[in-house]
DNA sequence: CGCCGACTAAGCATATTGCGCAGCGGATAC
DNA sequence: GTATCCGCTGCGCAATATGCTTAGTCGGCG
């Protein structure tokens, strides 16, 4: 669905300052309060906006590591190596990707020593042939999405 | 930070239903208004909980293509680069990892084909060496966090 | 034993929500 | 040209939630 520009401008005002609602939002847009409710109700209902969940930190969980581990999957496998992943509570995102059926996620653990025993779990399964890890070190774009709506609004324009 | 058994319930049941205010989750949760107001007070002031941000699916917003890339960089160009590739919307984050000075970047595209211009973008700037980007085909598991809460307010049982 | 922190329960003024209403363009179809 | 539709506005209403304060209770801890 394509947003124009008064649903990109309400996208990043709600980014921006998540605690506003809609009456406030009404008034920082300079539109009347019903057009904020129809705007949200639409988008919501769209799937643009899927949701306004809580932004956990897994560091202030006391998971400060962040890796990426790459897997190759032994054909057919797909499907139970999902499973599989979806019960490891420190698995935070699962894609397949093209390349060799392989997979990526995303993990999360206490400390290095802890990720051993993430990965451990992870490929401790039959169907994953082999894992390789990159450790995050540092993350100088954390996951954003005002940008991409910013360029989607004025693409509409 | 560590956190007890009410803060995950509390967490995991904003997770579920975002748009609950503070009675209604201390309806649900059977506490008084006052200490899920201080709860959340206490995860927010910690960073726990970062903010309430609209969860923007790109696909959603005319991008259904997502992308892992791989960057080598040139020794000393590291800096650069991340300006560099802030700049670019389709950039929805980036890390750092071990390995070869290399970068991970996750991207957004309007198609295969656009991804070829969102690639040629990122990499068309002096000091990255290498690219090499896997495309999404599934997403078994977004982005989830409430398994990991479920962890940590278990462990501090 | 006394203090302290956390939770409960209640109250109050104010703000926000959900809802429906009529009116008013602008765009579109015929 | 004109009828029609759609989105936006501005308004009002009752119901509800919020922010804040107070007082009382309970358990742990030095």
């Amino acid at each position: 669905m394509a947003i124009d520009h008064l649903d990109g401008r309400l996208i990043v005002l709600l980014a921006r300052e998540p605690r506003i609602g809609v009456l406030e939002a009404s008034r920082r847009l300079g539109v009347a309060r019903g057009t904020v409710q129809a705007r949200l109700d639409r988008l919501q209902s769209h799937g643009v906006i899927r949701g306004f969940g809580p932004d956990v930190d897994p560091s202030a969980l006391g998971y400060p590591v962040t890796a990426f581990a790459t897997l190759e999957i032994k054909q057919g496998q797909g499907a139970d190596v999902r499973a599989h992943l979806a019960t490891v509570p420190e698995v935070l995102e699962l894609h397949t990707t093209t390349g060799h059926g392989d997979m990526l996620c995303r993990l999360v653990a206490r400390s290095n020593a802890d990720l051993q025993r993430v990965i451990d779990r992870v490929v401790g399964f039959e169907g994953i042939v082999r894992a390789s890890t990159a450790i995050v070190m540092e993350n100088p774009v954390p996951l954003r999405i005002i940008p991409l709506v910013e360029q989607a609004a004025e693409d509409a324009r």
